[in-house]
DNA sequence: GTAATTGCAAACGGTTTGCGATCTC
DNA sequence: GAGATCGCAAACCGTTTGCAATTAC
């Protein structure tokens, strides 16, 4: 199966080192002073190794590259339109209001994710 | 500023024309019908153009190719994890609720764009 | 020794863009 | 006739992949 790299323990280390909700490059640039030589391909498949293992979570939010992000619990994000910062709100909706929602769509629902737009509280100075 | 063009017209019905939430691509093969000439260029022009007026929204699910939406009313999304439809969902959140959580978390919201994954009813069977 | 993982570089898919020609106003 | 829009093709960007060498177990 899965073996241990320094590579990807530094890419994990990296990922839940930080709340900005890195990209792929930004990851890559900061475990390149740790590992000069290490490639983005290797940044890459093991960012993808570690969400399918559910260490870490990617987010796809409007177009652009993914974003990832360490925190792997329930919660949603905030996006500020003129900084383009991401942040985690601890918001989630009653499981009881799930089930309405599923049960009024003829849709099991298993997970969701909510994004917040709008203007942050650095930008709005 | 915007002049007509029957292409870009065209786009525009054929989107507003399906509630499948198509990618560029199928847009292109189906406008291609009408105009067979038009290019695949033309058509992301025009999707980004038509977006930008409020005209139709484009969609930004997980990863892949960008999805469009005829409809510009305050809605969400559904999307199967099996077969990847996507579908729209009536839900809201109470005005109250909105500014809660802007303030709870210092950040003016603007708008809130929420997708609820699972499995449809024609996958469920 | 076997198979997972790596760095490298080329390829990929979706999207954008520069161009000269053609339309719309 | 000015400038928006077109079709075409090349370029772009984020990401994936094939490969031979290396590493973990």
């Amino acid at each position: 199966m899965s073996r241990k790299s320094e590579q990807r323990e530094i890419i994990l280390k990296t990922v839940k080192s930080t709340d900005i909700h890195p990209d792929a490059d930004w990851i890559y640039q900061q475990v390149k002073k740790e590992i000069p030589d290490i490639s983005l391909g290797t940044v890459y498949r093991n960012l993808k190794l570690l969400a399918g293992k559910g260490n870490i979570r990617q987010l796809d939010i409007d177009n652009g590259p993914s974003h990832f992000d360490g925190r792997t619990d329930l919660h949603h994000h905030l996006k500020c339109i003129k900084c383009g910062r991401i942040m985690d709100i601890d918001y989630s909706l009653k499981s009881e209001d799930i089930e309405r929602i599923g049960k009024e769509n003829d849709f099991s629902v298993t997970e969701y994710s909510f994004v917040f737009y709008g203007i942050c509280s650095r930008c709005i100075k």
